[in-house]
DNA sequence: TTGTACGCGTTATCAC
DNA sequence: GTGATAACGCGTACAA
């Protein structure tokens, strides 16, 4: 008995030869379109397909159809629940789609975020998703100009979180949400407030700061400058924008707002270790409603964002025939959410 | 003034009519290896790409090639921590050797996951990385036949966490790591345990648990069945558990031991809801150090998985060249970090 | 309905 | 060094 030693994978070519077809008909009866071929033909080809263990090359189908099957993914930082989360919808519905989602992480770096978008033009995806905000005012043009580039050859882009470019976009009332938030807290019974933030410029941040300053103002409050810090966008800057606002001292604040869950509650680690008790001696909201928010102790207020749905949002945009009028948004609604971290104030 | 209307991107076959030159030599100028090609005719062959927005195709270069750069990664659940820590090191390493990582969900779905793999093949990736564990004895024949017609047709398995099929993998070392835990929890001064478990041939939760018991049968205590509860990997599974735990009664219970941190940080919610004051009335403690095992409170004695470094060393493993005699394990340490959710007791 | 032949964008093997 | 030309694996007019 000899052993078949395939050291390369089965081609139609050979699956045509085995059933003794054309190649042409054993192309159509794996991969056509329309079934337009003889069942005796057809069964012959499946068998011989099954035999050889055949596998399409995808390669190969791109190139002749002129078209990959192929979604490409850029997120900030893919162990960042935000974005798995957002990542997690997409994948979803693009193997919903038999779409395949290829992944990429710009580590927040701008340069090379542009760096990544020019080398997976060459992918020659369908459907270019980028999420996680940008810098305002920062050198968008080339960005902006690669992105072109690609819708130009036939590519959808899809942004997340980010309106300031002119393209289609998931978009996330971060302004609204935290102004929504901030009248609650006033609700509740808080008056003097504190902020963490990201770094200034960074988009989404800025949105969550000023809306919450909206809703601050329409209760004759105010959020004053030396009350926000700004530290990196992630757990361990929320932990050191803790630390920096207990050296500030916090002796008058009530309650501190991050612009995302992930500072909040680095922060909230920040303050227990420093004997802070929460929320007896201060409360904390955040924004995002990631899955931990509500783990934490105390279980964390904030907005909740459907990022799930974000992903899937993004990737329903995609699919859609373009619309002719150029570029559509479409905004999701976000929700608070008041947890033990925020208890009635009096 | 006339403005371009690229409709389609631009070819290999464009740039070398753009510069005048052959295909041949423009080919070798953009993406040769050698680099046996005169300045001049370099330099001219760069800049009409530069103006013709050129991106070499990445398909027909794999067609072209008979081979492509991607690098395939399946794993359970993406918005879970531990997986997206994992996939955060591949991506990192697959980027670094210019690769590309495409992503695919298999829900902790035997099956789904064995008709991804055969659909991947598809893709004809370098490398697949597989992480997750499975069920022992379940129906493993079916996937490493798929995974054998993949690595004989040139490809790279690496599994991650689940040595029972012949291919490379990335082991964890979780019995060891289980049992050093149980020690050092009775060095602490617990005594009686309970434990919360995946399903049952789960391979990672069994070994969590037998090395657990092993830890504690060095020391003369044991784990009674009926003290270890089943339920799903997940948050919401731990959160269940702990909830099916309190019912059965915990009050001889010091200390319940959750085979991965987010069933742990599950229970620990589901404690905490009941009103149960930890680590006071109860003791906790949970596997992978997760990066919000630290945030919860009290932070979570757990042992620590270098998840983000398990993916790196996944990829490394495959892109070594593959040794004559067979496969290889390459196991990750582990490390038992104690923190406030387990005190010192009596 | 089936087969022939060409094209997809790129690399690689030759001669020159 | 450079340029025709044949692959690569597949889809698809077109003709049969």
């Amino acid at each position: 008995m000899r052993v078949p030693m395939p050291r390369s994978a089965a081609t139609l070519h050979d699956v045509a030869r085995e059933a003794g077809v054309s190649l042409a008909t054993a192309s159509r009866a794996l991969n056509g379109s329309t079934r337009r071929v003889n069942d005796a033909y057809r069964a012959r080809v499946l068998a011989a397909a099954e035999k050889l263990d055949y596998r399409p090359n995808f390669s190969a189908q791109a190139v002749a159809r002129g078209a990959t099957s192929t979604v490409a993914l850029l997120v900030a930082d893919i162990a960042d629940p935000y974005f798995s989360s957002i990542a997690s919808g997409v994948v979803r519905s693009a193997e919903a789609a038999n779409l395949v989602v290829t992944m990429a992480v710009t580590d927040r770096d701008n340069d090379r975020e542009l760096a990544l978008v020019r080398v997976i033009r060459g992918q020659r995806p369908r459907v270019l998703i980028l999420a996680g905000s940008r810098f305002t005012g920062a050198d968008d043009h080339a960005l902006e100009a690669e992105l072109r580039g690609f819708t130009e050859s036939g590519g959808r882009v899809v942004l997340i979180s980010q309106h300031e470019l002119p393209f289609d976009t998931v978009a996330l009332a971060n302004r609204e949400g935290a102004r929504a938030l901030a009248e609650r807290l006033v609700e509740l019974g808080y008056r003097r407030f504190a902020a963490i933030a990201g770094a200034a410029a960074l988009r989404t941040s800025d949105d969550r700061v000023d809306g919450f300053c909206d809703g601050l103002r329409a209760a004759g409050l105010d959020l004053p400058d030396d009350r926000v810090v700004r530290a990196p966008f992630t757990r361990d800057g929320g932990y050191e924008a803790g630390r920096e606002l207990l050296a500030r001292g916090v002796d008058d604040i009530e309650l501190v707002f991050a612009v995302n869950d992930v500072m909040a509650i680095g922060a909230m680690s920040a303050f227990r270790d420093a004997g802070v008790r929460l929320p007896e001696d201060l409360a904390v909201a955040g924004y995002d409603d990631i899955s931990t928010a509500r783990d934490v102790t105390p279980p964390l207020t904030t907005v909740r964002v459907p990022l799930v749905e974000v992903g899937e949002c993004a990737m329903r945009l995609a699919l859609r025939e373009p619309d002719e009028g150029g570029d559509r948004t479409e905004t999701v609604a976000s929700e608070v959410v008041v947890r033990e971290s925020t208890p009635p104030r009096r």
